[in-house]
DNA sequence: CTTGACCTTCCAGTCACTGGAAACTCTATC
DNA sequence: GATAGAGTTTCCAGTGACTGGAAGGTCAAG
């Protein structure tokens, strides 16, 4: 298999695949005469787990351990759910920050009359105004998340 | 004022002010003889300003935006509104998205015993299961929260 | 034999910073 | 006046997880 069906097989994309294969993710796999990446059904396989892994928001270094977990058949359970209720933890924290944003910001908005007149409490509140968003950012210098 | 002092009293890095600077959000300031930055009362309360919108989760191109929405004095309080507003749909897609991975792994970790023995539905359900987190992409190429 | 789709490598760019090196300036103390 | 230490300057490189694109090799169909 190709890389191209192995891609669309798995639904990481070609470029990916050479990306996870290049930051160590995965080993490189065997080639054809002509220098072509030739996937097992196994590989792709991984690639699956891979891509399923990603959607649940793990990082590329998370997902090393995944695979860890995944081939090591002596592993515990435990190790395993531990490891995703630390993620749910984060991803909880995330959500949180993102909430706090959107409500301050809600707020704000809402006592904005938002006609043609150019007096806005949003602006003049980000202008003058207390501290922002975070409720209280206790001690992490989390990241942010830029909208673009 | 130099950059320091204009930094603990916006709460932005003199690192982050010279990569805004670098950027373009705000403009050069003036320079002392030594060549040293030299910030009026006017440019550190755009630099609280630019604090607490990146606070609120907007990104630089977007605080651009902001800033010619605050400078300009006839804009509608209208057109502030829909921003902010736009910018709390964007936080929402985010937090919709990190709660389906959320909501995914904790039922994936509730059939887990989480024990000592190897048997792991979470692990199984990665390698082989059906489709995973985004409840259903539906078109967005929407960014991801690596964990780390 | 040519066309076009695929594959290869490598380099650059994204976003919002952060870290660090080398060199300069300022302030305080001796 | 010398010196130490803190602050400043510029510039370059790295982060994470990719994506885009150039230049060139390969493969299958017509």
């Amino acid at each position: 298999m190709n890389i191209g069906q192995a891609a669309s097989a798995s639904g990481v994309s070609a470029k990916m695949i050479r990306y996870y294969e290049q930051v160590g993710l995965i080993a490189s796999p065997a080639r054809t005469e002509a220098g072509y990446r030739d996937y097992s059904p196994d590989e792709v396989h991984m690639l699956r787990f891979i891509r399923r892994a990603r959607d649940l928001g793990f990082s590329v270094e998370q997902m090393t351990n995944l695979l860890a977990l995944w081939s090591d058949r002596s592993r515990a359970s435990g190790d395993v759910k531990r490891f995703a209720m630390a993620h749910v933890v984060e991803l909880e924290r995330k959500m949180r920050e993102l909430h706090a944003m959107a409500e301050t910001l809600r707020h704000l908005a809402k006592t904005c009359h938002g006609d043609e007149r150019p007096n806005c409490p949003i602006i003049e509140e980000l202008s003058s105004g207390h501290e922002a968003a975070p409720p209280k950012p206790r001690r992490s210098a989390s990241r942010r998340y830029g909208a673009h």
